[in-house]
DNA sequence: CCTACCGATCGGTAGG
DNA sequence: CCTACCGATCGGTAGG
């Protein structure tokens, strides 16, 4: 029946919304199944009529998180310049990290604890990621968008950067989403630039 | 007998650094006191011969760099230019996270796991540290040696690109630890600078 | 530094 | 979705 469908799906979706807040809060291992049913309302045990285990919560955050940074990457216009590129890469991560804080945060930091075969599958998902990147600021720096600085580091200072506004939202009052968004780029571009 | 006490502080030391090489690999509460004993070579039971608590390993990994970062911060020479200052600060944090691998990154990732005193007093160190930082970046915008970019952003831009510099290491092939320095001046200073 | 052990809590299952 | 429960493991202590 569609309702019982729906009911499932949405008590499923409430399970890894409430989980993704925790694993943020106090991490994956800092979390028991004891403490997130206890937040959603029901005894541990029947949790698991809606997910298989623990580690089954954390591959779904991280991976529709991932998935979603995937496709924006693949559906990137390539007709556009190197530095409109990645100018919008660096809007949609703080958007992405502004929009879905809790399950961005933690894919950027508890990645670490998916198990044996998603682990390797999101290191290598991510080495690629990376490396596509890295190949957009070096087209940058060889047509002389750019000035040489190291793609590598460059890449790992726009992602880097984007996971430290897990430290703003507090002070919200003092900046916009839209105000940190401008100053992402005008200092991450800004040093690319020549 | 000083032989007792060199060989007491020496097994404490041996703790607390193979703590935060499992602390950075596995997390502070992924880590438990069997697994850090069994490391070391002694039971679980006698590492309480040398520290009070789990607890207390963290505090001292943590306070040890959070201390080296703020006395480097008050020793700075004032009679600098706001860009040499935020230059020598981000050259001082590339070489910490370097050289204090393990401790830097327990510092940056695991802070939220102290208990409540050291919990509080860690975050309103850090606050005093940034506002301090974003002061100079102020001051910068003032006398026109940056264009105007909000503070806040740039300090938490550049705290978060050095911290991002865990994922470094194993290219260790690819750069040395001098050329990711100067990449990372180039690109976070390059978006600065007038 | 060890043996022996504490109560608490963990992720998860059986059976309804 | 619950009650009742499993074996494993947790941080830590007593006593030597």
């Amino acid at each position: 029946m569609a309702t019982t469908t729906r009911k499932r799906s949405s008590k499923k979706e409430e399970i890894l919304k409430t989980a993704a807040r925790m694993f943020r809060e106090k991490g994956y291992t800092g979390t028991s199944m004891r403490d997130l049913a206890e937040k959603i309302g029901i005894e541990a045990a029947s949790l698991y009529n809606h997910i298989q285990s623990k580690g089954e919560i954390l591959d779904e955050i991280v991976f529709s998180i991932a998935r979603d940074c995937q496709e924006q990457l693949e559906n990137m216009n390539a007709s556009e310049t190197a530095l409109q590129r990645i100018e919008s890469l660096i809007r949609f991560h703080t958007k992405m990290m502004i929009d879905h804080f809790e399950s961005y945060s933690v894919m950027v930091s508890e990645w670490i604890h998916l198990e044996e075969d998603k682990l390797s599958e999101f290191v290598s998902d991510r080495r690629r990621y990376v490396k596509k990147i890295e190949t957009i600021v070096q087209e940058g720096i060889d047509n002389k968008e750019f000035k040489p600085v190291s793609p590598y580091v460059v890449v790992l200072n726009i992602l880097s950067s984007v996971r430290g506004l897990e430290f703003w939202q507090k002070s919200a009052k003092t900046h916009t989403a839209e105000e940190i968004e401008e100053n992402m780029v005008k200092h991450l571009i800004g040093g690319l630039k020549l």
